[in-house]
DNA sequence: GTTATGACTCGTA
DNA sequence: ATACGAGCCATAA
């Protein structure tokens, strides 16, 4: 069969890692490109695709822990971090206190 | 084929 | 800290 698309394939990839995000934790579009084997921008593109699907989309940010959605999704995803107890400095995540542990 | 857009990152100033 | 540019990849028009 053809590739079926790559960006299928990666997209499928993106959403099983973003899956295994434990709660109260984050990660970066960048960290999570190094684990499926593309780039960051495909990240945020596969979530951008997976719209209604039931993911833990607002533990994923951008590098230095920057809330990378803008206006009122930015708003929520902070705010659903923040219930979820992940630690924020600023406008930022602090990621050293809330990184997943490295299998 | 080109161009524009986007939930990116990094280096440099 | 902020700003800009280059590299990056998939999709839509």
């Amino acid at each position: 069969m053809p590739d079926s698309s790559r960006g299928a394939q990666v997209a499928q990839a993106v959403r099983a890692v973003v899956r295994r995000i434990p709660r109260g934790c984050a990660t970066t579009y960048g960290d999570i490109a190094k684990q499926v084997g593309c780039t960051a921008r495909q990240v945020g593109w596969a979530l951008r695709q997976s719209g209604p699907e039931r993911l833990p989309w607002h533990r994923v940010v951008a590098a230095q822990g920057r809330i990378a959605l803008p206006g009122a999704a930015g708003m929520e995803q902070r705010l659903r971090l923040e219930q979820e107890g992940v630690p924020f400095r600023g406008r930022r995540v602090w990621l050293d206190r809330c990184r997943p542990p490295s299998p």
